[in-house]
DNA sequence: CTTGACATGTAACCAGTTACATGATTCT
DNA sequence: AGAATCATGTAACTGGTTACATGTCAAG
């Protein structure tokens, strides 16, 4: 989703000033969707602006830099609800890490295990975190987004943990049959195998 | 992953033209990533040539058009290497469907049903097409990520399958209870307070 | 006779990231 | 004293998408 409909999507949930929205664009339930830059919230914001789906508001604050309060117009509910509208594009998953463990044969053992235990953690710790997230007075939809991203995190966990010990021991036999013998793989746990 | 690289880990694998890359790409294991355009990959193809990390021969076919045959250098191998080594970007998901359910309460209830009953039919469908697919003579590291893969759909929709009456339901009674109440203007709500 | 596969490329455009620029205040 | 937080913005750069431009051949 672009920066100008994810600020209007803030913004319809009360007015906000640029630095306000990066943070709420940082924490949940927001997080899932995407963050973004004050190089690319400032200049939506004003866009936003010069189309009428925001106003602005200076506010001056004492011991502190004026403030600049964005809220959102008829005009922009109707921009926000008219991009809801026409069907969803794709959704991209990208990932540097399954491209890294796509191409394991090039790596080190250890650097193997090293890249699977420290993504093992990070996960676990983005688990923690969701489940202390409190959900109390969030809309049906940021639940719904909030548990799909559980979910998603916790499958994700356990296939990394039971199907690491499989790929190191896969690309180590992989490494030595190079180009003599080929060796038939035995597993009940051959990933995409169970058919 | 950039273009480049993903041009390279291709041609790792054997020597192909722009328009086999495209093709590659687009078929699994390697849509699992990303697609990519002819105006990523033909640009990228020419700065890996520049930059020595693969080398070129047009190749003259009868009744085609000549084909440039574009192969990967030891140069180009160390430099796969190479970006396979430092630790990997964060992983991003990007979602325009999750984000139109985020707003639930924004769409009638056919447009929320139909939504969930489309993503649900695609899904069924790639699930389908991945089970289908051969991976006799994949490498370990393909035979894992397609399993993360497909793991990671089957999950998505048995989500969407046992929450889609609960979103349907929560979010019909939540336009119910605001719907008397709702405030639309500026007003009061300030974020942040005041000073 | 038209659609789709094969085959390569450029140019304009759009979006996002990063670095820069500024400056007060509060916390450690 | 130095880091973090609050607060706003611009400019250069990078990368990707879309549209354009060209052409053959096979199959329906």
């Amino acid at each position: 989703m672009d920066t100008r409909t994810l600020c209007l999507a803030i913004l319809q949930k009360g007015a906000a000033s640029g630095y306000e929205i990066k943070k709420k664009l940082e924490e949940m339930p927001y997080r899932i969707f995407q963050e973004v830059g004050f190089g690319s919230i400032y200049p939506a914001l004003n866009r936003l602006l010069e189309a009428g789906h925001v106003t602005v508001q200076a506010q001056a604050q004492r011991k502190r830099p004026d403030k600049k309060v964005y809220a959102i117009t008829a005009n922009g509910r109707q921009e926000l609800e008219g991009s809801l509208l026409h069907p969803p594009a794709q959704d991209r998953f990208r990932s540097d890490f399954l491209f890294v463990l796509f191409h394991s044969e090039l790596l080190a053992h250890e650097e193997l295990a090293d890249l699977f235990d420290t993504r093992i953690t990070e996960l676990k710790s983005t688990i923690d975190q969701m489940h202390a997230c409190d959900l109390s007075g969030a809309s049906p939809g940021a639940r719904f987004v909030h548990g799909y991203g559980l979910t998603y995190y916790e499958n994700a966990l356990d296939y990394l943990c039971t199907h690491r010990e499989w790929l190191l021991d896969e690309t180590e036999a992989r490494r030595q049959t190079t180009s003599a013998t080929w060796c038939p793989e035995v597993s009940s746990t051959v990933p995409g195998g169970d058919r």
